[in-house]
DNA sequence: CTAAAATGGTTTCAGATGTAACTTTTCACC
DNA sequence: GGTGAAAAGTTACATCTGAAACCATTTTAG
């Protein structure tokens, strides 16, 4: 497994130098870093299902977690796409009326919706899938083995970090 | 965005288990994950300067790089932001509604704007800055030195990586 | 049993955003 | 110099999005 050749700054010699302290360099600001780094990837994801199937960001998570679990409510989609309520009634009424998601009622509670992709659905599913799992090898192929663990336990030890800053820090 | 719902799996004692080969786990894919993560940090810095300043992220970000590089033309500060010059242009208004930046043209191009912040724009700067350090700095310090210096190799990494991809993946 | 609270989901309305068209100024070239 | 192409910004329009109000159903409490 070949690394590509380092490019402007992508060569850990010289390690980021911290700025003046207390000055803010975007360039260097984790946050900001992280939003640039998401966007490019995700409008690459994007370019697959949007262009080909008309499919929107919210819609494309809803179809990838119907695809796998199958059955879900409205609700349990928004916690395991991590997208607000309001956003998956919009994408959900939106697969329906193009035919890729079918929506039953539950007999216990009518109020809860059962959701699952239909066939046309699951062929959309069964296509976008290997396309977004080849962008993400091909992304992650530059990477080696034990890089890979890096980021994967780096993202996990952020993220809950992160999750406390945003419920402890009100004031 | 909305912020993610708590989760279930972010002890990083077991590694990530690739699930069936082929199948799409939202969990585990990279750019759903680097999403929510990026979503969840931004979040929670855009609670300083939205509660207390009323500021949008994009005319934060103009703030922000305005605050380290005054005099910068709208399409420089585009550049810079990694946002589009229609997304700088109605941030800069707004924020010279405000009075929280000044614009002039150049007398060699008169198209060429050049924006400062005004006095007041500096004082939010100043008042912003140390609180999105803090909150950068909290985040890190869960991170060994090591592990920073990982993280920013990492970063990097993928970076130009996506940049490829999505200029190079057209058909 | 029934009134109030809670839950699942949808609708509404106002503000944000992206694409494309447009204006003004400068530059390239003949 | 004059004309067309390019560059810097802005405006228009259509779509998207988020917060809050809303409807229907179920649960809880008295």
């Amino acid at each position: 497994m070949s690394r590509p050749p380092p490019h402007s700054r992508a060569t850990p010699s010289a390690p980021r130098p911290t700025p003046a302290a207390g000055a803010l360099e975007l360039d260097a600001f984790l946050p900001y870093r992280l939003s640039v780094l998401s966007n490019t990837i995700s409008g690459a994801i994007a370019e697959v299902y949007q262009q080909r199937f008309g499919l929107s960001i919210p819609e494309w998570r809803v179809m990838a977690i119907l695809g796998r679990y199958p059955g879900l409510s409205a609700a349990e989609v928004a916690a395991r796409t991590a997208q607000d309520k309001v956003a998956v009634s919009r994408a959900v009424s939106r697969l329906i009326a193009a035919g890729r998601v079918q929506r039953r009622f539950a007999d216990a509670d009518r109020r809860r919706s059962i959701l699952e992709l239909s066939a046309a659905g699951q062929a959309v599913y069964e296509e976008v899938v290997p396309q977004a799992l080849a962008l993400e090898r091909s992304l992650l192929e530059a990477l080696t083995a034990s890089e890979l663990e890096q980021l994967d336990t780096l993202l996990d030890t952020l993220l809950e970090r992160a999750r406390h800053l945003s419920t402890s820090e009100l004031p």
